[in-house]
DNA sequence: GATAGTGCTTCCAGTAACTGGAAGGTCAAG
DNA sequence: CTTGACCTTCCAGTTACTGGAAGCACTATC
């Protein structure tokens, strides 16, 4: 099938599709007039990664995960310390983002909001 | 002062303090052997910029924080505006990253991790 | 056969916010 | 005078795409 095609069937936009080409991730074979021609396991790959991207995981790590997932002979634990790895990542972000959360939150609620200047926003930025 | 010390009080590599200037966040002098001259405002603003930037606002809101901050005739409502659509804005990727780990957390709690190939995270990420 | 429209191709550049490294000038100390 | 720390500029690389331009391929219609 065409890049289109694909792109329907992923939900990923063509560019991302031959952008994921560029970097190795799949390798669809060409027609004569040029066009890529994706097979089955093409696509199913492409959407093995857009469902991977999805949850967050990085191209070098997807790239890991569809090594594993054409492996037969993997072991699931390898393929369990990419995810908890990812996790933990995840986790950390997560506690990053409620700590800003948490203190702007804060900030704007005793913020009045009004025509004048005082701001414990800004109060809070600046140093000293 | 020079660069340095400006880095060492801000905690800010002197790398990201040129790239601020590069960029049109400050604009320290120039001495005569063409190092640059910071000023106490200039390692304030720059401080400024490190505690948003820490909070997570992007540059262009640091940017605009910092106007806020220099114009005694400002609203706090303005300043408030910014907060609350950055506030917004990581609440929006805190329930995004904590959508990904609950699923990720769901996928490792289920896989054996041992040296078997069976694993239902690849399943999961398998298209259909 | 000409034309229009859609889909495909490549290539270049830009995004956010730095970061690393090379090549080289400046300054203070010994 | 040399060493070492500090400063300068410039170029390239990072992540994962995304937009756009120029141009070929295919299909349908007149």
């Amino acid at each position: 099938m065409n890049i289109g095609e694909v792109a329907e069937r992923t939900g990923l936009p063509a560019k991302t599709i031959r952008y994921y080409e560029d970097i190795g991730l799949i390798r669809p074979e060409r027609r004569a007039n040029g066009y890529r021609s994706f097979s089955d396991a093409d696509a199913h790959k492409l959407g093995f990664v857009a469902r991977a991207r999805a949850l967050g995981f990085g191209i070098d790590e997807c790239r890991t995960l569809l090594g594993l997932y054409e492996d037969e002979g993997r072991s699931s634990a390898d393929v369990k310390a990419v995810a908890r790895t990812h996790l933990a990542q995840i986790e950390e972000k997560i506690a990053q983002l409620q700590a800003m959360r948490d203190t702007l939150a804060h900030l704007v609620e005793s913020c009045a909001g009004d025509e004048r200047p005082d701001c414990p926003i800004l109060q809070d930025l600046a140093p000293d």
